[in-house]
DNA sequence: ATTTCTTATGCAACTAGTTGCAGAGGATCA
DNA sequence: TGATCCTCTGCAACTAGTTGCATAAGAAAT
């Protein structure tokens, strides 16, 4: 149940429409919690109902903006939310499986793919290190940026890992294929 | 739609039945596809169905085991599906989503999270070390168990990433709570 | 002024995965 | 010999996320 809590919290950090939040979910908050529109106009009106956040005042119309902003009740759900117990999900990884079937049935066009991955997680990577030097510059550091600054940093350690992994990949299934 | 290919494999592996099934997703496979008993039993159904695995003869009876085999077409499918065009799935992780919550509620209760899950995250990779000494002893390595072996690799890289994260995550806080 | 494009909200139907429970058969034990 | 426990298969109902489409308001184009 966690994109209600990544709503609250994008909506915490600024109100927003539905539609400005599935922007800001494309980028941001979106890197490692992702959500269509779809899921956001639900969500938006179950929390509504919930009594965690309520529409800004306006004509109520369809085809017209509807901004919403965070309750008390809503920031006391997610501060509750941040302490929670949640074990961490198992890794789900269809490129992994991909190599163990590809042990039994044979490697043909596996390569192809790794490679197009690695220059997917390498774009991802230059991404975040273009976001790093423009937010972060060396030094600077005051309280809620050091928070986002961490979580940036982890999205970059992940796609450092599978770039070093895919290489390594490629070089095993190089040196002597099946 | 992995989860059809992900039980080929592990049926190409070994023919089994449904519980058999479920207790190497337990393992091995779950590491990086998990599934639970009831999403095998129906995706098996549908496999059957669709004429790419077969159960082998033996009195149908509920209650008795049903042994699995992969059909040819089942192999073929599961050989294109390794070729096919795929990309990653973005990160999906809770923990960020709390870290950023965090940022704007305030850090209350979550260094206990970020140790439990560093604990976690340590007995994971200790587990996979444990099977790699035991599984892929220096030097050996023949063809199926050289990308065993990758995929194996892929779990220790990236739960080493979580852990250096985490343990740097821990110093964050605490050299400046908000 | 009417068509057409963009912005914005939303319904309906679908796929994937989870949870809770039920029931048949065999093994065990008192 | 029947109570009870374990193994194995499975149904039903649920939550989460995806896809395709509809519809309304307002801006812009001709």
């Amino acid at each position: 149940m966690s994109l209600p809590h990544a709503i609250l919290t994008a909506l915490l950090e600024r109100p927003s429409s539905g539609l400005e939040l599935t922007r800001r979910f494309d980028k941001s908050i979106g890197f490692f919690w992702s959500a269509t529109h779809q899921q956001i106009y639900r969500e938006l009106a179950k929390l509504e109902q919930g009594g965690l956040i309520r529409a800004v005042p306006g004509p109520p119309a369809r085809g017209q903006k509807k901004e919403y902003e965070v309750l008390p009740a809503g920031r006391e759900e997610l501060a509750g939310w941040v302490a929670e117990r949640q074990d961490p999900k198992p890794v789900r990884d269809a490129l992994l499986l991909r190599l163990r079937a590809a042990a039994v049935v044979g490697t043909a066009g596996l390569d192809a793919e790794l490679e197009r991955h690695l220059e997917l997680h390498r774009r991802q990577l230059a991404d975040y290190a273009a976001i790093e030097e423009r937010d972060f510059p060396a030094g600077k550091a005051d309280g809620e940026n050091r928070l986002h600054h961490l979580v940036l940093r982890a999205g970059i350690g992940l796609e450092a890992t599978w770039i070093d992994w895919l290489t390594e990949a490629r070089a095993e299934l190089a040196a002597d294929p099946l």
